[in-house]
DNA sequence: AAATCGGGGAG
DNA sequence: CTCCCAGATTT
Protein backbone atom coordinates (compact mmCIF):
# COMPACT_ATOMS: atom_id res chain seq x y z
CA UNK A 1 0.00 0.00 0.00
CA UNK A 2 2.91 2.55 1.21
CA UNK A 3 4.86 1.62 -1.94
CA UNK A 4 2.19 1.88 -4.62
CA UNK A 5 1.42 5.23 -2.62
CA UNK A 6 4.86 6.33 -3.23
CA UNK A 7 5.32 5.06 -6.78
CA UNK A 8 2.23 7.47 -7.79
CA UNK A 9 3.50 10.26 -6.05
CA UNK A 10 6.86 9.46 -8.08
CA UNK A 11 5.32 9.51 -11.30
CA UNK A 12 3.21 13.06 -10.71
CA UNK A 13 6.60 14.44 -9.68
CA UNK A 14 8.07 13.62 -12.70
CA UNK A 15 4.60 14.91 -14.41
CA UNK A 16 4.93 17.80 -12.79
CA UNK A 17 9.09 18.06 -13.84
CA UNK A 18 8.06 17.35 -17.53
CA UNK A 19 5.79 20.25 -17.22
CA UNK A 20 8.16 22.71 -16.33
CA UNK A 21 10.62 21.49 -18.74
CA UNK A 22 8.29 22.08 -21.59
CA UNK A 23 7.24 25.23 -19.99
CA UNK A 24 10.58 26.76 -19.59
CA UNK A 25 10.94 25.12 -23.25
CA UNK A 26 8.58 27.58 -24.48
CA UNK A 27 9.90 30.72 -22.32
CA UNK A 28 13.09 29.97 -23.59
CA UNK A 29 11.90 29.79 -27.33
CA UNK A 30 9.61 33.07 -26.39
CA UNK A 31 12.81 34.78 -25.61
CA UNK A 32 14.60 34.12 -28.76
CA UNK A 33 11.90 34.88 -31.16
CA UNK A 34 12.30 38.22 -28.87
CA UNK A 35 15.88 38.64 -29.17
CA UNK A 36 15.06 37.63 -33.19
CA UNK A 37 12.94 40.73 -33.97
CA UNK A 38 15.33 43.30 -31.62
CA UNK A 39 18.06 42.59 -34.84
CA UNK A 40 15.70 43.76 -37.42
CA UNK A 41 15.78 47.64 -35.61
CA UNK A 42 19.54 47.95 -35.92
CA UNK A 43 19.35 49.28 -39.85
CA UNK A 44 16.11 51.80 -39.16
CA UNK A 45 17.10 52.63 -35.92
CA UNK A 46 20.72 54.13 -37.02
CA UNK A 47 19.44 55.21 -40.29
CA UNK A 48 16.87 57.22 -38.31
CA UNK A 49 19.61 58.78 -35.66
CA UNK A 50 22.10 60.10 -38.54
CA UNK A 51 18.80 62.25 -39.33
CA UNK A 52 17.55 63.11 -36.03
CA UNK A 53 20.17 62.91 -33.53
CA UNK A 54 20.46 65.93 -31.27
CA UNK A 55 23.29 68.10 -31.29
CA UNK A 56 24.91 67.81 -28.03
CA UNK A 57 28.01 69.09 -26.64
CA UNK A 58 29.41 65.86 -26.20
CA UNK A 59 29.19 64.45 -29.28
CA UNK A 60 31.89 67.23 -30.65
CA UNK A 61 34.59 65.41 -28.51
CA UNK A 62 35.19 62.02 -29.10
CA UNK A 63 38.38 61.77 -26.59
CA UNK A 64 37.83 59.38 -23.77
CA UNK A 65 38.73 62.00 -20.97
CA UNK A 66 35.40 63.98 -22.43
CA UNK A 67 33.05 60.75 -22.83
CA UNK A 68 33.87 59.65 -19.40
CA UNK A 69 32.87 62.95 -18.09
CA UNK A 70 29.85 63.00 -19.95
CA UNK A 71 28.65 59.71 -19.17
CA UNK A 72 28.83 60.10 -15.34
CA UNK A 73 27.30 63.60 -15.62
CA UNK A 74 24.63 61.62 -17.07
CA UNK A 75 23.32 59.15 -14.51
CA UNK A 76 20.35 59.73 -13.44
CA UNK A 77 20.63 63.37 -14.80
CA UNK A 78 18.51 65.20 -17.30
CA UNK A 79 20.77 66.00 -20.48
CA UNK A 80 19.50 69.88 -20.29
CA UNK A 81 21.02 69.79 -16.68
CA UNK A 82 24.40 68.08 -17.67
CA UNK A 83 25.05 70.54 -20.26
CA UNK A 84 26.06 74.02 -18.70
CA UNK A 85 28.10 71.91 -16.12
CA UNK A 86 29.83 69.72 -19.36
CA UNK A 87 31.04 72.74 -20.58
CA UNK A 88 31.87 74.80 -17.13
CA UNK A 89 34.22 70.91 -16.17
CA UNK A 90 35.98 70.80 -19.50
CA UNK A 91 37.04 74.74 -19.25
CA UNK A 92 38.18 74.12 -16.09
CA UNK A 93 39.75 70.63 -16.16
CA UNK A 94 40.57 70.56 -20.23
CA UNK A 95 42.39 66.79 -19.66
CA UNK A 96 42.73 64.09 -17.32
CA UNK A 97 45.66 65.28 -15.46
CA UNK A 98 44.40 68.64 -14.69
CA UNK A 99 41.67 67.22 -12.95
CA UNK A 100 43.84 64.22 -11.22
CA UNK A 101 46.03 67.40 -10.03
CA UNK A 102 43.26 69.49 -8.68
CA UNK A 103 42.14 69.41 -5.25
CA UNK A 104 38.77 68.22 -4.30
CA UNK A 105 37.17 71.04 -2.97
CA UNK A 106 37.59 72.68 -6.31
CA UNK A 107 36.04 69.22 -7.91
CA UNK A 108 33.10 69.33 -5.73
CA UNK A 109 32.59 73.05 -6.48
CA UNK A 110 32.10 71.85 -9.65
CA UNK A 111 30.04 69.77 -9.25
CA UNK A 112 27.92 71.93 -7.02
CA UNK A 113 24.31 71.40 -7.31
CA UNK A 114 24.26 68.33 -9.69
CA UNK A 115 23.57 66.05 -7.13
CA UNK A 116 24.79 62.50 -6.64
CA UNK A 117 28.23 64.34 -5.28
CA UNK A 118 29.84 60.72 -4.69
CA UNK A 119 30.08 60.91 -8.66
CA UNK A 120 32.45 63.96 -8.01
CA UNK A 121 34.39 62.37 -5.95
CA UNK A 122 34.83 58.63 -7.67
CA UNK A 123 35.85 60.86 -10.70
CA UNK A 124 38.37 62.11 -9.00
CA UNK A 125 39.91 58.83 -7.78
CA UNK A 126 39.39 57.69 -11.10
CA UNK A 127 41.63 60.54 -12.73
CA UNK A 128 44.17 59.49 -9.86
CA UNK A 129 44.16 56.11 -10.55
CA UNK A 130 44.26 56.41 -14.23
CA UNK A 131 47.56 58.80 -13.87
CA UNK A 132 49.22 56.44 -11.53
CA UNK A 133 48.32 53.00 -13.21
CA UNK A 134 47.35 53.99 -17.16
CA UNK A 135 49.74 57.03 -17.78
CA UNK A 136 46.69 59.34 -18.06
CA UNK A 137 45.22 57.14 -20.43
CA UNK A 138 41.42 55.73 -19.23
CA UNK A 139 41.90 52.12 -20.45
CA UNK A 140 39.84 51.09 -23.24
CA UNK A 141 38.83 47.54 -22.32
CA UNK A 142 35.25 47.25 -20.96
CA UNK A 143 36.40 45.07 -17.97
CA UNK A 144 39.43 47.48 -17.26
CA UNK A 145 36.54 50.56 -17.87
CA UNK A 146 34.24 48.20 -15.02
CA UNK A 147 36.75 48.49 -12.30
CA UNK A 148 36.73 51.97 -12.45
CA UNK A 149 35.08 53.73 -9.16
CA UNK A 150 31.60 55.35 -10.87
CA UNK A 151 31.77 53.13 -13.67
CA UNK A 152 29.35 50.58 -13.30
CA UNK A 153 27.37 47.89 -16.54
CA UNK A 154 26.16 51.19 -17.89
CA UNK A 155 28.63 53.43 -18.07
CA UNK A 156 31.57 50.84 -18.97
CA UNK A 157 29.00 49.78 -21.77
CA UNK A 158 28.67 53.87 -23.09
CA UNK A 159 32.69 54.71 -22.60
CA UNK A 160 33.64 51.39 -24.33
CA UNK A 161 31.47 51.82 -27.53
CA UNK A 162 31.15 55.32 -27.72
CA UNK A 163 35.23 56.17 -26.90
CA UNK A 164 36.31 53.05 -28.16
CA UNK A 165 34.10 51.51 -30.50
CA UNK A 166 33.97 48.45 -28.11
CA UNK A 167 30.72 46.43 -29.67
CA UNK A 168 29.00 45.84 -26.13
CA UNK A 169 25.63 47.02 -24.90
CA UNK A 170 24.74 49.76 -22.27
CA UNK A 171 21.34 49.42 -20.98
CA UNK A 172 19.65 52.36 -18.67
CA UNK A 173 16.06 53.42 -18.20
CA UNK A 174 15.53 54.66 -22.17
CA UNK A 175 16.92 51.69 -23.09
CA UNK A 176 14.97 49.09 -21.22
CA UNK A 177 11.66 51.08 -21.70
CA UNK A 178 12.21 50.83 -25.76
CA UNK A 179 13.24 47.40 -25.37
CA UNK A 180 10.28 46.12 -23.07
CA UNK A 181 7.79 48.07 -25.63
CA UNK A 182 9.23 46.60 -28.85
CA UNK A 183 9.57 42.86 -27.56
CA UNK A 184 6.05 43.38 -25.26
CA UNK A 185 8.39 41.85 -22.46
CA UNK A 186 6.32 42.06 -18.92
CA UNK A 187 9.15 41.08 -16.41
CA UNK A 188 9.84 43.49 -13.93
CA UNK A 189 12.61 45.95 -14.84
CA UNK A 190 13.77 46.51 -11.06
CA UNK A 191 14.79 43.16 -10.83
CA UNK A 192 18.25 42.84 -11.89
CA UNK A 193 17.70 39.78 -13.50
CA UNK A 194 15.51 41.22 -15.78
CA UNK A 195 18.54 43.93 -16.55
CA UNK A 196 20.83 41.57 -17.32
CA UNK A 197 18.39 39.66 -19.48
CA UNK A 198 17.91 43.30 -21.86
CA UNK A 199 21.14 43.60 -21.42
CA UNK A 200 22.34 40.05 -23.41
CA UNK A 201 19.38 40.81 -25.75
CA UNK A 202 21.15 43.73 -26.79
CA UNK A 203 24.04 42.41 -26.66
CA UNK A 204 23.56 40.08 -29.07
CA UNK A 205 22.37 42.81 -31.54
CA UNK A 206 24.98 45.43 -31.46
CA UNK A 207 26.48 46.15 -34.54
CA UNK A 208 30.57 45.73 -34.84
CA UNK A 209 29.99 48.93 -37.01
CA UNK A 210 29.53 51.80 -35.04
CA UNK A 211 28.44 50.28 -31.86
CA UNK A 212 28.27 53.59 -30.17
CA UNK A 213 25.99 55.19 -32.66
CA UNK A 214 23.58 53.00 -32.10
CA UNK A 215 23.49 52.38 -28.29
CA UNK A 216 23.18 55.87 -29.08
CA UNK A 217 19.98 55.37 -31.03
CA UNK A 218 18.71 53.23 -28.70
CA UNK A 219 19.16 55.81 -25.87
CA UNK A 220 18.15 58.69 -28.57
CA UNK A 221 14.81 57.08 -28.96
CA UNK A 222 13.73 56.56 -25.43
CA UNK A 223 14.42 60.41 -24.94
CA UNK A 224 13.04 61.71 -27.71
CA UNK A 225 9.95 59.32 -29.39
CA UNK A 226 9.78 56.62 -26.77
CA UNK A 227 8.68 58.40 -23.95
CA UNK A 228 7.70 57.42 -20.17
CA UNK A 229 4.63 58.01 -18.62
CA UNK A 230 2.45 56.72 -21.56
CA UNK A 231 2.78 59.35 -24.09
CA UNK A 232 5.37 57.59 -26.86
CA UNK A 233 5.04 59.30 -30.28
CA UNK A 234 4.77 56.53 -31.85
CA UNK A 235 3.68 58.11 -34.89
CA UNK A 236 7.05 59.48 -35.42
CA UNK A 237 9.19 56.21 -34.53
CA UNK A 238 11.25 54.70 -36.91
CA UNK A 239 10.83 50.94 -35.63
CA UNK A 240 7.01 51.25 -34.53
CA UNK A 241 6.00 48.84 -37.28
CA UNK A 242 8.72 46.46 -35.22
CA UNK A 243 7.14 47.29 -32.06
CA UNK A 244 5.37 44.50 -30.23
CA UNK A 245 3.33 46.96 -27.85
CA UNK A 246 2.23 49.33 -30.31
CA UNK A 247 0.95 46.63 -33.12
CA UNK A 248 -0.92 45.48 -29.72
CA UNK A 249 -1.72 49.04 -28.60
CA UNK A 250 -0.25 48.60 -25.16
CA UNK A 251 2.13 50.91 -25.31
CA UNK A 252 1.31 51.92 -21.68
CA UNK A 253 1.71 48.96 -20.06
CA UNK A 254 5.61 48.82 -20.55
CA UNK A 255 7.66 49.03 -18.87
CA UNK A 256 6.56 47.20 -15.68
CA UNK A 257 8.11 48.13 -12.73
CA UNK A 258 6.99 47.80 -9.21
CA UNK A 259 6.45 50.61 -7.25
CA UNK A 260 8.60 52.96 -5.01
CA UNK A 261 8.54 53.14 -1.31
CA UNK A 262 6.98 56.18 -0.05
CA UNK A 263 9.59 59.18 0.97
CA UNK A 264 9.75 59.76 4.46
CA UNK A 265 8.97 63.21 6.01
CA UNK A 266 11.83 65.43 7.77
CA UNK A 267 11.01 69.05 9.66
CA UNK A 268 14.47 70.53 9.85
CA UNK A 269 14.78 74.68 11.17
CA UNK A 270 17.52 76.49 9.50
CA UNK A 271 19.62 78.97 11.07
CA UNK A 272 21.51 81.78 8.87
CA UNK A 273 23.65 83.27 11.76
CA UNK A 274 25.20 86.60 10.94
CA UNK A 275 28.40 87.69 12.74
CA UNK A 276 29.51 91.11 10.76
CA UNK A 277 30.03 89.85 6.74
CA UNK A 278 30.54 86.15 7.89
CA UNK A 279 28.09 83.51 8.12
CA UNK A 280 28.18 80.22 10.41
CA UNK A 281 28.76 77.26 8.20
CA UNK A 282 29.32 73.70 9.28
CA UNK A 283 30.64 70.75 7.68
CA UNK A 284 28.28 67.71 7.25
CA UNK A 285 29.76 63.86 8.66
CA UNK A 286 31.53 62.09 5.88
CA UNK A 287 29.38 59.23 5.32
CA UNK A 288 25.58 59.41 4.07
CA UNK A 289 23.07 61.81 2.78
CA UNK A 290 25.41 65.21 1.15
CA UNK A 291 28.29 63.71 2.93
CA UNK A 292 31.10 66.08 3.58
CA UNK A 293 28.95 69.44 2.09
CA UNK A 294 28.52 72.40 3.75
CA UNK A 295 25.71 73.49 4.87
CA UNK A 296 23.95 76.45 7.62
CA UNK A 297 23.57 74.96 10.87
CA UNK A 298 19.98 73.04 11.01
CA UNK A 299 18.54 70.82 13.67
CA UNK A 300 15.77 68.48 13.58
CA UNK A 301 11.79 70.00 14.33
CA UNK A 302 10.01 73.12 13.52
CA UNK A 303 12.39 75.35 16.60
CA UNK A 304 10.20 77.99 18.28
CA UNK A 305 12.20 81.79 18.26
CA UNK A 306 13.29 80.90 21.83
CA UNK A 307 14.37 77.71 21.24
CA UNK A 308 16.63 78.84 18.69
CA UNK A 309 18.06 81.81 20.98
CA UNK A 310 18.48 78.84 24.01
CA UNK A 311 20.06 76.59 21.58
CA UNK A 312 22.87 79.22 20.74
CA UNK A 313 23.01 80.33 24.18
CA UNK A 314 23.97 76.45 24.51
CA UNK A 315 26.74 76.76 22.57
CA UNK A 316 28.20 80.32 23.91
CA UNK A 317 26.87 82.54 21.43
CA UNK A 318 25.08 85.59 22.02
CA UNK A 319 21.89 86.13 19.93
CA UNK A 320 20.45 89.39 19.34
CA UNK A 321 17.80 89.05 17.01
CA UNK A 322 16.01 85.98 15.37
CA UNK A 323 13.93 87.11 12.80
CA UNK A 324 11.65 84.16 11.32
CA UNK A 325 11.98 83.15 7.53
CA UNK A 326 9.96 81.95 5.07
CA UNK A 327 9.25 78.35 4.99
CA UNK A 328 10.68 75.95 2.35
CA UNK A 329 10.60 72.25 0.92
CA UNK A 330 13.47 70.07 -0.86
CA UNK A 331 12.82 66.76 -1.96
CA UNK A 332 15.20 63.87 -2.01
CA UNK A 333 14.75 60.34 -3.65
CA UNK A 334 13.72 59.19 -0.52
CA UNK A 335 13.19 61.85 2.12
CA UNK A 336 11.48 65.38 2.22
CA UNK A 337 13.02 68.05 4.11
CA UNK A 338 10.20 70.69 5.34
CA UNK A 339 12.27 73.43 6.06
CA UNK A 340 11.84 77.11 9.16
CA UNK A 341 14.35 78.89 8.97
CA UNK A 342 15.63 82.12 11.03
CA UNK A 343 18.20 85.04 10.39
CA UNK A 344 19.92 85.06 13.66
CA UNK A 345 22.42 88.16 14.38
CA UNK A 346 24.75 88.01 17.31
CA UNK A 347 26.13 90.43 19.55
CA UNK A 348 29.94 91.28 17.88
CA UNK A 349 31.21 92.21 21.01
CA UNK A 350 31.21 89.44 23.15
CA UNK A 351 32.67 87.25 20.08
CA UNK A 352 36.19 85.79 19.93
CA UNK A 353 37.59 82.72 18.08
CA UNK A 354 40.23 81.17 16.44
CA UNK A 355 39.64 80.79 12.30
CA UNK A 356 41.51 78.22 10.77
CA UNK A 357 41.76 77.97 6.95
CA UNK A 358 38.48 76.53 5.58
CA UNK A 359 40.43 74.10 4.07
CA UNK A 360 41.55 72.60 7.29
CA UNK A 361 38.19 73.11 9.06
CA UNK A 362 37.42 69.48 10.62
CA UNK A 363 34.95 70.54 13.06
CA UNK A 364 32.28 68.41 15.28
CA UNK A 365 29.14 68.04 14.13
CA UNK A 366 28.07 71.19 15.50
CA UNK A 367 31.03 73.30 15.47
CA UNK A 368 30.91 76.67 13.28
CA UNK A 369 33.20 78.07 10.54
CA UNK A 370 32.39 81.77 9.94
CA UNK A 371 32.64 82.26 6.41
CA UNK A 372 32.39 85.32 4.25
CA UNK A 373 30.37 85.72 1.17
CA UNK A 374 33.20 85.31 -1.15
CA UNK A 375 34.25 81.67 -0.05
CA UNK A 376 30.42 80.21 0.22
CA UNK A 377 30.80 81.49 -3.57
CA UNK A 378 34.01 80.64 -4.92
CA UNK A 379 35.02 77.96 -2.51
CA UNK A 380 32.07 76.34 -0.43
CA UNK A 381 30.28 73.52 -1.44
CA UNK A 382 26.65 73.99 -0.41
CA UNK A 383 24.05 71.77 -2.30
CA UNK A 384 21.05 72.82 -3.45
CA UNK A 385 18.57 71.90 -0.62
CA UNK A 386 19.98 74.93 1.38
CA UNK A 387 19.33 77.15 -2.05
CA UNK A 388 16.55 78.88 -0.79
CA UNK A 389 18.19 80.10 2.91
CA UNK A 390 21.80 80.64 0.98
CA UNK A 391 20.05 82.92 -1.19
CA UNK A 392 18.40 84.71 1.76
CA UNK A 393 21.80 84.95 3.41
CA UNK A 394 23.27 86.44 0.36
CA UNK A 395 21.40 89.19 -0.44
CA UNK A 396 21.71 89.87 3.10
CA UNK A 397 25.24 90.19 3.42
CA UNK A 398 25.82 92.24 -0.06
CA UNK A 399 22.52 94.91 1.23
CA UNK A 400 24.48 94.99 4.24
CA UNK A 401 27.53 96.59 2.65
C1' DA B 1 17.17 42.09 -2.84
C1' DA B 2 16.65 46.47 -0.80
C1' DA B 3 18.20 50.84 0.54
C1' DT B 4 20.80 54.85 -0.31
C1' DC B 5 22.32 58.74 -2.82
C1' DG B 6 20.29 64.84 -5.57
C1' DG B 7 18.05 67.58 -8.05
C1' DG B 8 14.96 69.21 -11.34
C1' DG B 9 11.57 69.26 -15.20
C1' DA B 10 7.35 67.55 -17.28
C1' DG B 11 2.55 66.42 -16.97
C1' DC C 1 1.29 66.07 -6.34
C1' DT C 2 3.90 61.74 -9.42
C1' DC C 3 7.20 60.09 -12.40
C1' DC C 4 11.79 59.49 -13.90
C1' DC C 5 16.03 60.75 -15.63
C1' DA C 6 22.40 58.16 -20.61
C1' DG C 7 22.99 54.36 -12.46
C1' DA C 8 26.47 52.97 -8.85
C1' DT C 9 27.37 51.36 -4.46
C1' DT C 10 26.46 49.81 0.10
C1' DT C 11 23.80 47.19 3.27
Amino acid sequence: MDQQKYLTNQRNKEKILQGNNLEQERNKNLQENKAGRLKKIVVPLLQWYDNNARDLPWRENSEPYAVWISEIMLQQTRVEAVKPYYDRWLKAFPTLSALAAAPEEEVLKLWEGLGYYSRARNIHKTAKIVEENYEGMLPSSFEALLKLPGVGEYSAGSIGSIAFQLPVPCVDGNVLRVITRITAEDADISEPSTKKLLTEWVRAIVPDARPGDFNQSLMELGASICLPNGLPKCESCPVSSLCEAFQQNKTTDFPVKKPKPQRKKEKRTVLLILLGDKAAVRKRKDSGLLASLWEYPNYPGELKEQEVIEKLQAKGLSPVTAIKLKKAKHIFTHIEWQLSGYLVTLDESLFSEKQVDWAEFSGGEDDFFWANSDLLHEHLTIPSAFKVYHQILLNTLQSAH
